[in-house]
DNA sequence: GTCTATAATCAGATAGAC
DNA sequence: GTCTATCTGATTATAGAC
């Protein structure tokens, strides 16, 4: 193989990222080597640590990223007033997001444990925001009278739960197009809370 | 350290597969050696292979018992008559038995990746076995005109999703006791079916 | 049944050539 | 900016002593 010569920082970088997000999607974090990850960028190992200090790192920088632009665009969309119309742009939101990002989600959630201590509170600081994004939109409509929830905090819980779950089935291509995902999905939770 | 002597293979074996359980669901397979589980359960690394044939191995025996386990217990608490009935000892059953388990739960959900091809079909396998055991359910009840619901595959995946969420959050001695959280997810379920 | 020792491989990360 | 070479240490699994 020819050696590779001049700069190309502006596009390695990212495409060190997106392989890293690939192979910890589809293996896990623990069992991906730096070399596989070097393999599929074209470059050798070492030169992976021009884009990352450490493995931990490019790790922390994923979920971190991920759930930050969540948290952003979220912030974005929610301008409703109605509890109800909260909750249901809320859903809708969350299922084309997380379908739209199967790899970063799956990290986001599968990889905590291997996320070293402060890493790991930082990201879970983050995820606990956004669900206190949905926590709020319950709250707001329990006190309007909108929804009858006996403990808001757990119907938080079960509705992201069940939301997320969307991923572990959902094909492009399937059986069910997208837009019927959505309001199937938000019939579910709109009866669930009683509204 | 003195050398062990004398037979203890009929304690050491479950000792091996506790202590992999445990370790698996803390950090990973991948991220577990097999020294960190013979260091465990007290021998060296050499002699856990006197229970196992190989790592990936003692990752399948995990799964497939824990999942074999779960059909089992399920099919002698099946007896409701009625869908509506069946839906509650359902969710009470699932919710109940994921809460006693977390580790088994967790390692057969998160560790789907790291199985060879064809353990992962025989997983895989186990595990639709017990989707449809609820989706039987859904469609007795849509026939009854007990449950309305458009979908009765996305509203299993869904209802799955959000049951086995609750390992996520509860804990033993937290806000809420066992009984409370198995009745506020069950009238969750109940009202998003339709029932 | 368990140990020690070892084979063969692979890991993350760094140094220095180009 | 990337490569090659290398350091250091860990990995799974096996062989043979006891």
């Amino acid at each position: 193989m020819a050696r590779k010569t001049g700069s190309h920082s502006e596009i390695t970088g990212p495409l060190v990222r997106a392989a890293a997000q690939r192979l910890i999607a589809a293996h896990g974090f623990a069992a991906v080597s730096m070399r596989q990850i070097a393999s599929a960028v074209g470059v050798q190992a070492g030169a992976l640590y021009l884009y990352t200090p450490d493995k931990q790192t490019l790790l922390f920088n994923i979920m971190r990223d991920h759930l930050q632009e969540l948290l952003t665009t979220w912030a974005d969309q929610a301008q409703h007033e109605h509890p109800i119309g909260r909750l249901e742009t809320f859903c809708k939101f969350h299922i084309n997001y997380h379908i739209d990002r199967p790899d970063e989600v799956f990290i986001a959630y599968m990889e905590m444990r291997n996320l070293e201590p402060d890493n790991f509170a930082a990201i879970e600081t983050l995820r606990h925001e956004y669900e206190d994004q949905l926590e709020t939109i319950l709250l707001a409509g329990q006190s309007s009278g909108d929804f009858k929830l006996p403990d808001s905090r757990l119907a938080t819980m079960a509705i992201i739960a069940m939301l997320t779950g969307v991923n572990t089935w959902y094909q492009e291509d399937g059986r069910l197009s997208r837009q019927r995902v959505e309001r199937i999905y938000w019939n579910m939770v709109r009866r669930a809370v009683g509204a």
